[in-house]
DNA sequence: AGTATTGTATTTTTT
DNA sequence: ATACAATACT
């Protein structure tokens, strides 16, 4: 957290109470001076390149407004505009604008664009961040009403879990059978309805072995013991208080002049009803969002937030910005065709002025990895601008899968061809191991009752304290009720511990002590305490109890490095001889680094327990893999959607676990996909591919099919070597196609059967090297029962099964398989 | 106490 | 296939 000097609304009994007063003070220096002049001097530049719905969308300040942002029509730049003319206009002050994002990265850009706009700096918009970072600030402040000092610690979900394992384990639950991390799914998806333990609804009695309810409420107790929050509670709490505490409410009511909400359609109950509290004075609230771009259901989102808002809030003013600025009109049209599909749309018609471009591309292949050097191949050669195309670089290019399991053979691919890549997502730098461990060295120096941190690092680097002596320690820290740290010294001063191990702990509770020490300062005497800490606003945590310190002789950045050198940290991985190390001593050296931009250890603490990313981008122009949820919000000139086939893509589970609900979702994520492209879409599936190991051959999309026809240019894969797979000439190969077209009751997949008549009315038109081999498959549709066949990946077998174009067959090596009747030869017509 | 081995699960992910 | 975790060895 930056130190932002955040004026703050009149708390009930917090230390943190300022007279109203000095908000005016605030004013002079955030804002209030440039709006009036600024008013005066230039009518409002940043409303002329709106266009008329973002107009309308700023203009509209008072009462409820939704504004429906359809992809790529400008819904950040309104949103950004709508904050300034506010502020501008001089009905807001900065600091009396709630605007919430669910990213850091949305708030962090939104900030920018802010300052941007306005011309010139603002250390304002104190209010502008994440729902998480938000309700951080409010809890701190009020956290004695929800049971907890405002030094709370946040865990992450790595805490989370251990947490609960050994809640399971105290209630003799297997974890086997009951695993740890379902019970911190299931908390979380009660958390996310804002339900605490005793208003889970009955219907939820029989969840986890219905013992779901009473071990949240242990978990609850627990959290509060440890003085400690997870994510959802955060959100949780704040709401309960809002609800248990009218006047807390209603000055919060009072101070929040205007509410906005980006992203409106991944909203959960808890962040709805957070809101519609703090909207319910006067109501000045807008949300953007697109209801066909909702995509996180799975964790708890709910669609019916944004569908539902006219009727929450009367009497709404509904603005739908619709024309868009980033795609060609082939790629918008194939876009809404596939949305059409979906039921109970708000309905938005995304139109552009941009030229007409290339028709989203389709193209199919043998298996994945055959997909993978095609598309290999294809980035090639846009990055030289052939065909007529322009020249693309490697930034302008992304590949958009369904699941992170198919950046794999992408990746494997580009490292053979040396193609520079960049994977998106992923683990994160704070999520890794190393970090995690230094991390919790750093909470145990802030704050030595970090039972947790304690845990995590006790034994690492290996100190020889194995589970006897750790459960020793537990005991004893029980016994006398200290926190583990105070247990340890105690369970090594009384012997308790002996041994090579004891040695080593007491040097560890020494250190951790002195660090300590090092961190605070030396203690002065009254009278000599220096040029008054006045303390940060935002970040009391710290300061609870720590006055009349002078300034430590060690910078933090220093005391962290000696931390991770006398703990033996850094020298464990020194020693270390994997492959992996050297990495890792990299990626300390980072963190190191990073703490340069704190003032100290608990700012950064802080920092990291919510902002959790570290975007350090290596220079370099590089082509980008991501999943589909990673590229919301993102986009690319030229975009790769590859692995449309039923089952991955939409994912069969998806389908399973949430049935239509399900396959929406996975439609929005379709439409999310296309609409990522600014210039050229090219969607491919392929045929087989290896699932867990085994080969699976699957059907192209449903989704495929929804592609209207009059923007999609079916694509010839080049062919698979002649004579080398013979199954290449059921894709490509104009004639060979049609002629089989007209048999073409085999073909009843949907989406391959419109393809195949897309196919012959258009005959193949990327002709690069040819190097297709039309090989006239015959007698497809002649199989029967008990047929002995050869098939490419799979080898021979005899079929058991026939189900349309699927056939189920039994092979003598793989086993029984499901396969597409196109890939199946009879015995006597192996294509070799 | 630390390592080897076996077993098992395997969408999507922010905070 | 493969990663990761929990049990089984040394």
């Amino acid at each position: 957290m930056n130190k932002c000097r955040t004026a703050l609304p009149t708390a009930g009994p917090s230390r943190y109470f300022r007279p109203m007063s000095s908000f005016d003070d605030m004013d002079a220096f955030e804002g209030a001076s440039l709006s009036a002049r600024a008013m005066a001097a230039r009518p409002a530049p940043y409303l002329d390149d709106l266009n008329p719905a973002q107009r309308e969308a700023v203009l509209q300040m008072d009462g409820p407004v939704l504004m429906l942002a359809g992809a790529g029509t400008g819904k950040t730049k309104a949103l950004t505009a709508r904050i300034v003319h506010l502020l501008m206009s001089g009905n807001a002050r900065a600091n009396e604008i709630l605007a919430v994002t669910f990213t850091n990265k949305a708030a962090r850009e939104m900030k920018e664009r802010v300052g941007r706009m306005l011309g010139q700096q603002i250390e304002g918009m104190p209010w502008l961040g994440t729902f998480h970072a938000i309700c951080v600030k409010l809890l701190r402040r009020h956290a004695e009403l929800a049971g907890l000092k405002s030094n709370f610690t946040i865990l992450d979900t790595d805490d989370q879990i251990r947490l609960l394992k050994q809640l399971l384990s105290l209630n003799n639950i297997d974890e086997k059978r009951w695993p740890a991390r379902q019970l911190a799914s299931l908390i979380d998806h009660w958390k996310n309805r804002a339900w605490t333990p005793s208003k889970v609804p009955a219907s939820e009695a029989g969840a986890f072995n219905h013992r779901g309810t009473e071990l949240y409420e242990q978990y609850q107790a627990r959290l509060r013991e440890l003085n400690a929050c997870d994510f959802g509670d955060l959100l949780l709490h704040v709401v309960t208080i809002f609800q248990a505490h009218p006047d807390v409410l209603a000055q919060y009511q009072r101070w929040f002049r205007y509410i906005l909400v980006d992203e409106y359609q991944d909203t959960n109950v808890a962040q709805y009803l957070w809101l519609r509290l703090l909207a319910g004075g006067h109501k000045n609230i807008c949300c953007v969002g697109d209801d066909d771009q909702s995509i996180y259901g799975w964790r708890g989102a709910e669609v019916g937030n944004i569908l539902r808002f006219e009727k929450d809030f009367p009497g709404a003013h509904v603005v739908r910005l619709e024309q868009n600025y980033r795609s060609t009109p082939h790629i918008l049209a194939a876009a809404s065709g596939v949305i059409r599909g979906n039921e109970g749309r708000l309905g938005k018609e995304l139109w552009t002025q941009a030229e007409e471009g290339e028709k989203v591309r389709l193209i199919g292949h043998w298996d994945g990895e055959e997909e993978a050097r095609w598309i290999g191949e294809e980035i090639e050669s846009l990055q030289k601008g052939t065909r007529g195309l322009r020249q693309y670089s490697l930034d302008d290019i992304a590949i958009l899968v369904r699941a992170s399991h198919q950046m794999r053979a992408f990746e494997d691919r580009f490292l053979t061809i040396g193609l520079p890549y960049r994977v998106i997502g992923g683990p994160r730098f704070y999520e890794r191991m190393e970090i995690r461990d230094a991390m919790a060295y750093f909470r145990l120096v802030v704050s030595p009752d970090d039972d947790l941190a304690f845990e995590r690092i006790v034994n690492t680097p290996k100190r020889g304290l194995g589970d006897k002596a750790q459960q020793t320690i537990q005991a004893t820290a029980r016994e006398f009720g200290v926190s583990l740290i105070e247990g340890a010294r105690i369970a090594v001063e009384e012997e308790r511990l002996r041994g090579k191990g004891a040695g080593q702990l007491r040097m560890l509770c020494e250190n951790l002590a002195r660090w300590r020490e090092t961190m605070l300062g030396p203690v002065l005497r009254p009278g000599e305490a220096e040029d008054s800490a006045d303390v940060i606003d935002d970040e009391p945590a710290f300061l609870v109890g720590e006055t009349r310190r002078g300034t430590p002789e060690l910078s933090h950045m220093e005391l962290a490095e000696v931390i991770l050198d006398e703990s033996g940290y850094t020298a464990m991985w020194q020693n270390d001889k994997t492959p992996e190390a050297p990495g890792r001593l990299e990626n300390l050296k980072e963190l190191v680094k990073a703490l340069e931009q704190f003032e100290n250890l608990q700012g950064f603490l802080e920092h990291v327990a919510l902002i959790m990313d570290n975007e350090s981008e290596e220079a370099g122009a590089k082509v980008s893999i991501m999943t589909l949820h990673a590229a919301k919000g993102l986009e690319f000139p030229c975009v790769f959607l590859p692995g449309w086939e039923d089952g991955l893509f939409p994912s069969q589970r998806s389908m399973d676990e949430s049935g239509l609900k399900g396959l929406e979702e996975e439609r929005r994520l379709a439409y999310v996909g296309i609409t990522r492209a600014e210039e050229l879409c090219t969607i491919s599936f392929a045929g087989n591919r290896r699932v867990f190991g085994q080969w699976q051959s699957a059907l192209p999309s449903r989704f495929i099919d929804e592609l209207p026809e009059a923007h999609v240019e079916v694509l010839t894969p080049p062919g698979l070597y002649g004579g080398g797979y013979g199954a290449a000439a059921a894709y490509g190969g104009g004639s060979g196609l049609e002629t089989r077209a007209a048999e073409a009751n085999v073909y009843n997949s949907p989406g391959w059967k419109r393809l195949q008549e897309r196919s012959s009315q258009r005959p193949v038109s990327q002709p690069r090297e040819s190097r297709n081999t039309v090989i006239d498959l015959q007698a497809v549709s002649a199989f029967e029962m008990g047929q002995r066949v050869f098939h490419q990946k799979f080898g021979y077998g005899e079929i058991t099964g026939i189900e349309g174009d699927k056939l189920e067959i039994a092979f003598e090596k793989s086993g029984v398989k499901k396969v597409v009747a196109r890939f199946v030869h009879a015995e006597d017509d192996v294509p070799f």
